[in-house]
DNA sequence: GGCTTAGTTCGATGGGCATCGTACCACAAA
DNA sequence: TTTGTGGTACGATGCCCATCGAACTAAGCC
């Protein structure tokens, strides 16, 4: 089963920057940019219960910020790195940068 | 009369990528950061009303992104350039890049 | 078939936000 | 001093959001 994604061209930045004006969320991102292997949800974001996860990455897929798929009972995601910075040059790496990640 | 600006250290990436992710601000913040001349509030932002615009720069003033002052009768304008760049380096200039602008 | 594990869905709650209109305030010009 | 202009304050409206718990589903394992 798939999910919708938004193609890399739909890429809306109010949705980009709103998924990431979120704490919990830019924290997930950041998890996400440092271990380049995909994981399942539920190992981000300890301390949120499982309905916030789901809905945070809701956000984050729907904004086009991660991609995710199934694998067994577990469901994977992957940062789509690519495909922001074709569309936002720069944008991930300041909000992911040192100063910035520091301030999660 | 001065209103409150957060100092540099202080500025929250939170607030700003909120404060970015509303495509009237971001309008805002672009139009700032093409002229260079500081400009009175009422210039900014055409169809909007006078209260929503006071909403949306005092939004923006408090996360830092503008520094406003009165000059006469009218407000004053200015983006902080400066202090977003130090704190985030490479997010204005990311968000406002060509794509991203062609957006609002 | 049952149990467990990983996520989703749903409803509720409390709060914030974008927008508006109207009333108000401060300053300047006539 | 009166009038106009630029901006603020306030209340209302309608919507969205972050969070939670409880009930549910789907996949694997015994």
């Amino acid at each position: 089963m798939t999910f919708e994604h938004p193609d890399r061209e739909d890429l809306d930045l109010s949705a980009v920057l709103h998924a990431l004006s979120d704490p919990q969320r830019r924290r997930i991102v950041a998890e996400l940019a440092a271990g380049e292997e995909p994981r399942p949800c539920g190992s981000f974001a300890p301390g949120i219960t499982k309905s916030t996860r789901t809905h945070h990455f809701r956000v984050l897929r729907e904004a086009g910020l991660v991609e995710q798929w199934k694998e067994g009972t577990s469901k994977m995601s992957r940062l789509r790195r690519d495909d922001i910075d074709a569309r936002f040059p720069g944008l991930l790496d300041s909000v992911l940068g040192s100063k910035a990640v520091a301030q999660v």
